[in-house]
RNA sequence: GCCCCUGUGGCGAAAUGGUAGACGCAUUCGACUCAAAAUCGAACGCCGAGAGGCAUGCUGGUUCGAGUCCGGCCAGGGGCACCA
């Protein structure tokens, strides 16, 4: 044996012989029970990023611990490939998205492979390739015909000077990125996905997740937004009638004003002949189109002058307002307000100088007149309120909605926040929509034996806007039903969708159709899935419809897609930027962390110019703010298992992680203390109780630990046991320990752990071998600690035998010196006594 | 603005409501060495000579006992439907 690990030669020695041998590559056929561990695929954004690091190798460590215990996993790896960062690059450095895509992807798989991950690469997708988004068009045109996609007007955000739809994330400061313009929300006819028609079904299945995070549940839980309400009618005094939704119908009689949104009907009926709300429902329009941003801009509102009728009390009209915090995609886009009871009421009246009337009491303040100086939204008794005075909030919605259905004017209904799934993307490098559009015909499906439609490779982005809408011949297609000459859709797919069913495809992939429903059922639902907690509403959301849909129109049995989910914590970093002056406005140029350097006294500057750089927020690591951190110099400094081992310790896996490098060192030496052991094996005589009790604890503590994911505690315990054997005189049982020791942290360290396993002589790969066997004997303790308390304060420890009588310890606890002292002849008034752990003695 | 999460030594952290700080990093001291590296041993929350006291963002509560449960704050992070 050598006596230095070589982590650089072991590295590429065992990553060939586990590529070809095939280890990772799992059989469909296999016997074994199966495992299906994924993790969120990348979006090959350029190179890894220590976030990706993080998330693979906690992966890896599971599907590698699993195919120990028997298991037949199925560990895949793909490519997000579609996006807007690919467009952006086309555009700054004249590039095609696919070439710069796959250029990344290859880095990037590279980087990946450096790693040692047990990957089965046989099964690579990249979604941006044509079997792969081809057959997503068909699973589309299936989901049309089921009659689960749709066309709707829906608002994005337009840059009027560049003429082009913006992403949110190109919306700074409520301006364009590149032209500084005012974004202005514009509508425009777009596809939807039905997600609605399965919100009940997508909120009950929530109950059946056991083993999902319970603050994933509740976020998705709360962003699908069940509420009951009511749905009624006022009498407008032009004689018209205006719809509105409500989940506070118990307010009724709090009602001030109603209002509607700027392109609700009633209020472009009165636009027509009068330029004066013309202007105001274009100023209505300014701005982008984030809930962030719509629920924190200035309330406006404008007086139409016409009035509603009261549902209760033909006396009492309310005025009509067109506002421009009410959304015409929710509910009906007409509200009442309800100023003490709705913050947001509670500012546009204050603006606006309308009544302020309470009708739910708080604490003892039951005065009509209200005093606060904000909307109270908790519960209460109904006040001032004629028939409902006295009930509670939900008898009072109840009885209002009674009323409403007795007297016809209103329904009860719920009421979803969640709305319908807008795929319809302005852009190039996605997945073309299958349709054309036909004169005569309305939209219709290319035809499946026409499948793909693949993207033309002659684009340029020279210009804003959408190269397929300006592609000289691409779109002119002929109608696939009448023949007549007709219109291929432009728009390309949310790059959600191909997100959203790229599991099954790596399940199964035939050529022929997007999987094989048998073959996918045998490894859905995923067992367990990893990535990081951003995505814990929209892609988990998204996929779970996505399956459900697919079930909904028989092409699998599965309702949700993943049994398991682990969200874990960001990899942060603190951002470097300057600000940037350009047309009159400021903005954010970032810097790498290796472009900067520091002084003393933290401020920060340009390591080759000298120029000040600001020290940004610490947040994600991300491409666009430029502060990811590329792990290629610790791997090939230290190697891939220090570098596992490292991203593995210390920070439990679900908590955010500030990027130090601090600790590597740590992670260095302690592959280095496994290979003196490992290369120093003896074999020796003798048995060591002590050593095969802290083996055996360890075999057990750090299986339940890969198992929960906890892989911080499992490296404490293996930092443990590795001191106890090194501490430990040679024995059989240490001779043991070590052997088992190699086959216990080759999830974490499957290099080093091949290389010793080969050393030591045994046959075949640790990467098939079997995790140890624990004997449950030597996991119980003949000795415990018991701490002894005063009044809940610590005053001694007593080595008792385990499972000894209560009695025998309280005696024992009055008995010690420092107990006496501690009571200062006091008598107990009473004593606790916890079996095992402790004695509390009240006096 | 709304929803979710997090907060413990110099740092990363551990702790079924039951001995707060396991384990790692950094630091200091010692051994080995001509020397250095590597390695090994020890110390390491704060105050106090000690006995002991004080400590888990702040604040109030429940409990024999609270880092853990509940209420109110503060700070940081994530998401908010076109970043992925």
């Amino acid at each position: 044996m050598a006596s230095r690990f070589n982590p650089l030669k072991a590295d590429a020695a065992w990553q060939k012989a586990w590529e070809e041998n095939r280890t990772f590559a799992a059989r469909d056929d296999s016997p074994k029970p199966k495992s299906y561990v994924l993790e969120m695929f990348p979006y090959p954004s350029g190179r890894i990023h220590m976030g990706h690091v993080r998330n693979y190798t906690m992966g890896d460590v599971l599907a590698r611990f699993r195919r120990m215990k028997g298991m037949e996993v199925l560990h895949p790896m793909g490519w997000d490939a579609f996006g807007m960062p690919a467009e952006n690059a086309a555009m700054e450095k004249k590039v095609h998205p696919g070439a710069w895509t796959r250029q990344n992807i290859a880095t990037m798989k590279a980087q990946l492979k450096r790693l040692g991950f047990a990957l089965d690469w046989t099964r690579e997708i990249a979604t941006c390739e044509p079997d792969y988004y081809g057959q997503e068009q068909s699973l589309f045109l299936d989901l049309y015909e089921a009659g689960l996609v749709y066309r709707k007007e829906s608002a994005v955000n337009w840059d009027p000077v560049d003429m082009t739809v913006l992403a949110n994330e190109q919306v700074i400061d409520g301006r364009g990125w590149r032209s500084g313009a005012l974004v202005e929300r514009r509508k425009l006819n777009q596809w939807f996905l039905k997600i609605t028609d399965f919100a009940d079904d997508l909120l009950e299945g929530l109950q059946g997740l056991e083993h999902w995070p319970d603050k994933v549940k509740l976020m998705q839980e709360n962003w699908i937004g069940k509420s009951e309400g009511l749905q009624f009618t006022w009498s407008l005094s032009n004689g018209e009638g205006l719809t509105v939704y409500t989940t506070r119908p118990d307010t009724i009689f709090g009602a001030s004003f109603v209002a509607i949104a700027a392109d609700h009907p009633i209020a472009q009926q009165l636009a027509a002949g009068n330029p004066e709300v013309q202007a105001f429902i274009e100023r209505c329009k300014q701005g982008g189109t984030t809930a962030a941003e719509l629920e924190t801009q200035e309330k406006l509102g404008w007086n139409t002058g016409l009035t509603a009728q009261h549902p209760f009390d033909a006396n009492w009209q309310v005025p009509v307002y067109i506002a421009n915090f009410v959304l015409m995609d929710y509910g009906t886009g007409a509200v009442f307000g309800v100023p003490a009871h709705d913050q947001r009421d509670f500012e546009f009246a204050t603006k606006y100088a309308l009544p302020i009337r309470r009708v739910v009491s708080e604490g003892d303040k039951t005065a009509a007149e209200f005093d606060g100086s904000e909307a109270y939204t908790g519960p209460g008794t109904l006040v001032n309120s004629h028939f409902l005075d006295g009930l509670d909030v939900a008898e009072a919605k109840r009885e209002v909605i009674r009323r409403a259905e007795e007297g016809n004017w209103g329904t009860g209904s719920t009421v979803w926040r969640l709305r319908d799934w807008g795929v319809s993307r302005q852009r190039y490098w996605g997945t073309p929509i299958p349709i054309i559009h036909c004169e005569d015909c309305g939209p219709v499906g290319v035809p499946k034996d026409q499948l793909p439609v693949t993207l033309p490779e002659d684009v340029s982005f020279d210009v804003p806007g959408n190269p397929l809408d300006r592609h000289a011949t691409w779109k002119h297609v002929d109608c696939p039903k009448c023949g007549k000459p007709a219109r291929r859709e432009t728009d390309t797919l949310d790059t959600f969708v191909d997100s959203s069913w790229y599991f099954l495809r790596f399940a199964s992939q035939p050529s022929d159709q997007p999987f094989d429903k048998a073959v996918a059922e045998q490894w859905l639902p995923v067992g367990q899935y990893i990535g990081g907690v951003e995505h814990a509403i929209l892609h988990l959301l998204y996929a779970r419809f996505f399956t459900r849909a697919l079930r909904h129109i028989g092409r699998i049995d599965v309702a949700e897609p993943f049994a398991g989910l682990f969200t874990q914590g960001m990899v942060t970093h603190a951002s470097y930027y300057q600000l940037e002056e350009h047309d009159g406005l400021e903005r954010k140029l970032y810097f790498e962390p290796t472009q900067v350097s520091f002084r003393a006294d933290g401020s920060a500057y340009l390591t080759d110019t000298g120029a000040e750089v600001t020290v940004g927020r610490v947040e994600k690591m991300s491409k666009s703010k430029k502060n990811t951190v590329d792990p290629t110099e610790i791997v090939d400094q230290y190697g891939a298992d220090a570098t596992r081992w490292f991203v593995l310790s210390d920070s439990p896996p679900e908590r955010d992680l500030e990027w130090s490098e601090s600790g590597i060192e740590g992670a260095w030496r302690f592959v280095n203390r496994l290979w003196r052991l490992f290369d120093g094996l003896e074999n020796a005589e003798g048995e060591d109780k002590d050593l095969d009790r802290k083996l055996h604890r360890t075999i057990a503590g750090v299986a339940e630990d890969i198992e929960a994911l906890t892989f911080n505690k499992a490296v404490a315990k293996l930092y443990e046991l590795t001191a106890a054997i090194e501490k430990a005189k040679p024995s059989a049982s240490r001779t043991a320990a070590i052997r088992a020791l190699v086959r216990i942290v080759a999830p974490m360290v499957p290099h080093i752990a091949e290389e010793a396993w080969a050393a030591l002589g045994e046959t075949g790969m640790i990467a098939d071998a079997a995790w140890p066997e624990v004997d449950p004997a030597l996991l119980i303790d003949d000795e415990v600690t018991i701490a002894v308390q005063v009044n809940g304060k610590l005053r001694d420890t007593l080595v008792m035998p385990k499972g000894a009588a209560k009695d025998i310890v309280e005696a024992a606890a009055l008995a010690s010196d420092k107990i006496v002292r501690s009571l200062e002849g006091k008598a107990p008034r009473k004593i606790i006594v916890v079996p095992d752990r402790l004695v509390n003695i009240v006096a």
